[in-house]
DNA sequence: AGCACGCCGACT
DNA sequence: GTCGGCGTGCTC
């Protein structure tokens, strides 16, 4: 037997050699990582980035932890990793986040990790900018152009071709014609950061009085350098910003990274200019609308480290930074940090987690905190920072309600006389005043005065609210809409249709009656024009070009009016007796921030609240000021509602995503289904909801996507009740009447 | 999540 | 006779 055949043999028969498998989490909502061959000669090790065949495609996943234990998979399945990407590795504090994350929200790991590689190209390094460096020597023809770029590239610095082209007021053509004559030597660069980076000693505040000490507080907090949770608590134009803009200076000077998530909404630009008068440069903008190309290179430069801060919406939570050592929550209490699809959560509540996981600080920050954190601030698991007063000049709104009972308004109107009145003195002195409204259109329900006829949405019974402007109805529930018709559907009669209840459109028609003379503006998300348009009003605003200001929820937030000095709050009571567990709470936060768009830069300011509710606590402690008292109420509340017995809630399901929910149904389920008079609803991600002080004893869970894995579950629950002690998921997508 | 497979209704 | 709806199952 020769050598070749004695090789052939041995290739073909000896046993293979055992493939090193390591576990890879793959993008998809499997329950554990999935494993893989490591090919001869690639390293790979926990958190590297990888691309893997699965099935018919290939898709990114991550090195993940634990070895070989892999649950007995088939190893003729294995297939070998595709490649490792040129990539820092995800750090272990990253990968024990996206593991905590999965198990709180009760979803699969993969799709925790997705989150975190949302970055379509991102895995590779940056590629290097092509750049020119003049190396000496002159051109055969020295034209006016070329002497230009010569004298401009001289200084010895690298530039882009098309940089120096620009630079020089000349197509880049010239450039080409020099490189061309050797002038030049091609040099690759690396690519320019980002944002520069920030100085922390920039434009260092002079705080004064609570402010200072507020910030040498929180400072020496972060200076620790550990986990804690600080919550600033402190009214509209507090100092708060300035407060943690001192924490992320500590920070910056540890050589630490930073993330401050903000709303979306808060995301402005106001906000990074502000940033930037302070440390001198801009942080990293992370939000859903970013140019892909940003993106990628906001996510690279987070893991190389080369961002110091990001200001970012709830997603820049799963960034994976090199080094994170501070977490700012601004507006803590906002609603948008709730994320309600595929991975349930509330980067609130996961900012807290990271910083816990990571042993670094944590600070929220809100005027108005939301229940679960005054809660944990009152419980000492959070240390406050209160900010009783304004900053500067700016006073507090004098506030007052008006009671509707008393101040009836004309017939067909909704302004009592007393704002009226109000208004019509702020317009005199030329100053400007807001009506707040947070309902959209004409009117919120049209009937028929002969038959009795309500309009309503064909798809889904809502009411169908009139937009006069449009000449439509609308559902302000599914979007359908139709034209306003002129006779009624039902019984025909023309021009008896009669719209019930007022919307902004109608209160600035019913403003317009009173005041012809006066500017009015109403502004709305129904504004043609889209967010454009909408700054160009704010602005106009701002610089005094309106009189009456008439405004939906969207006037609660960021923008400040220099010039309003009243505010009036058409229907307070709107939005309390909808059934929604956080009625008071998200009332009492929403009108707060309203009022405090009053008097911001010292004019004497006025609130008036138009209420039929004179005595209900809401409006006692947003005029009265006395957050504390309602909160305390608020709190008993809540742990009456949500504790069992659960019988007065309506039987409504919702769906629980979060742990914290899912504990709070399944008492609610076993309590009720014995008599099937109803489940208690709280919304996804309302954990802390249930938390507030709850002791939980039983999960269940509900394993499956689809619907009928749902019902099916459910009506054994009906049924009999909850059988297993395990852990409960009721994931519904479908109308919660169709079980009962 | 994707994607293939497979089983029943309206069409070139 | 096929095209295509979505219910079901699988991916290391």
């Amino acid at each position: 037997m020769s050598n070749d055949s004695s090789d052939l043999f041995g290739a073909l028969f000896a046993a293979p050699a055992v493939a090193r498998t390591v576990p890879v989490l793959v993008p998809m909502p499997a329950p554990r990582p999935y494993s893989y061959a490591v090919p001869e000669g690639m390293a790979v090790e926990p958190g590297s980035v990888v691309q893997v065949p699965l099935g018919p495609r290939q898709v990114i996943g991550v090195v993940w932890d634990g070895g070989d234990e892999d649950g007995g998979v088939d190893p003729k399945k294995l297939r070998p990793i595709t490649r490792v990407f040129d990539c820092p590795p995800l750090a272990k504090e990253m990968r024990n986040f996206i593991d905590w994350v999965s198990t709180y929200t009760l979803s699969p790991p993969g799709h925790v990790a997705r989150m975190a590689l949302r970055a379509p190209a991102a895995f590779d390094p940056e590629p290097m900018v092509e750049g020119l460096r003049f190396i000496g020597g002159s051109p055969e023809r020295l034209t006016p152009a070329r002497a230009k770029v010569l004298e401009i590239a001289s200084d010895g610095i690298s530039w882009t071709r098309n940089g120096l082209a620009h630079a020089a007021g000349v197509s880049t053509s010239v450039v080409d014609g020099l490189i061309g004559q050797g002038i030049f030597e091609t040099i690759f660069l690396a690519p320019p950061p980002i944002v520069a980076k920030p100085d922390p000693g920039f434009a260092a505040a002079r705080l004064e009085g609570p402010q200072r000490q507020a910030a040498e507080d929180l400072v020496a907090e972060i200076r620790k350098a550990e986990f804690s949770v600080s919550l600033i608590d402190g009214v509209t134009g507090s100092g708060k910003t300035e407060v943690y803009f001192e924490a992320i200076a500590e920070t910056l000077k540890q050589g630490r990274q930073v993330l401050i998530l903000l709303p979306e909404i808060a995301l402005t630009a106001s906000f990074l200019e502000r940033f930037q008068d302070r440390f001198g440069a801009k942080p990293a903008e992370w939000h859903s609308d970013l140019a892909p190309r940003t993106r990628e290179r906001v996510w690279r430069q987070a893991v190389t480290g080369d961002v110091r801060v990001v200001a970012g919406a709830r997603s820049a939570l799963f960034l994976p930074f090199e080094d994170l050592g501070l977490i700012i929550v601004d507006e803590e209490h906002d609603p948008a940090y709730k994320q309600e699809d595929r991975v349930f959560y509330n980067a609130r509540d996961m900012a807290v987690v990271r910083g816990r996981i990571g042993d670094f600080p944590v600070v929220l920050v809100s005027a108005t905190p939301s229940v679960e954190s005054q809660v944990n601030g009152q419980s000492g698991r959070y240390s406050t920072i209160h900010l009783p007063t304004r900053f500067g000049d700016a006073a507090m709104p004098d506030l007052h309600l008006v009671d509707m009972r008393r101040h009836a308004p004309e017939r067909g109107g909704f302004l009592s006389p007393v704002l009226l009145r109000a208004v019509g003195k702020t317009v005199e002195r030329g100053q400007q005043a807001l009506l707040f409204l947070n309902r959209r259109g004409y009117a919120p329900l049209t009937l028929c005065r002969v038959c009795g006829h309500r309009f309503q949405c064909p798809q889904c019974s809502s009411w169908l609210v009139e937009h006069r402007f449009r000449g439509q109805l609308q559902c302000h529930q599914c979007g359908h809409a139709e034209r306003t018709p002129e006779a009624c559907p039902e019984c025909g009669t023309l021009d008896h249709l009669v719209a019930c209840g007022p919307g902004v459109e109608r209160i600035a028609e019913e403003v317009e009656r009173h005041f012809p003379e006066a500017r009015t503006i109403v502004l709305s998300s129904d504004i043609t024009g889209g967010v454009k348009r909408l700054r160009l009003e704010l602005d106009a605003i701002a610089k005094g070009e309106a009189d009456i200001v008439i405004g939906t929820q969207l006037v609660a937030k960021g923008h400040n009016f220099p010039l309003m000095t009243l505010v009036g709050i058409v229907d307070a009571d709107i939005g309390l007796a909808n059934g929604d567990p956080r009625a008071a709470e998200r009332t009492f936060q929403l009108l707060s921030q309203v009022t405090g768009r009053a008097g911001r830069t010292g004019l004497k300011s006025h609130g008036l609240l138009q209420t039929y509710q004179p005595q209900h606590p809401v409006m006692q402690a947003i005029v009265s000021g006395d957050a504390a008292a309602f909160y305390d109420r608020e709190i008993t509340e809540r742990e009456r509602a949500i504790l069992p017995p659960f019988g007065r809630l309506a039987s409504i399901i919702v769906s629980a995503e979060t742990r914290g929910d899912a504990e709070t149904h399944a008492r609610g389920i076993r309590n009720a289904a014995p008599q099937v008079q109803g489940i208690a609803v709280l919304g996804p991600a309302e954990a802390p909801l249930a938390l507030v002080r709850g002791r939980h004893r039983f999960r269940l869970l509900v394993h499956g996507r689809r619907n009928s894995d749902m019902q099916g579950f459910l009506r054994a629950m009906l049924a009999q009740g909850p059988k297993e002690r395990g852990s409960i998921h009721v994931q519904l997508d479908i109308d919660p009447q169709s079980f009962l």
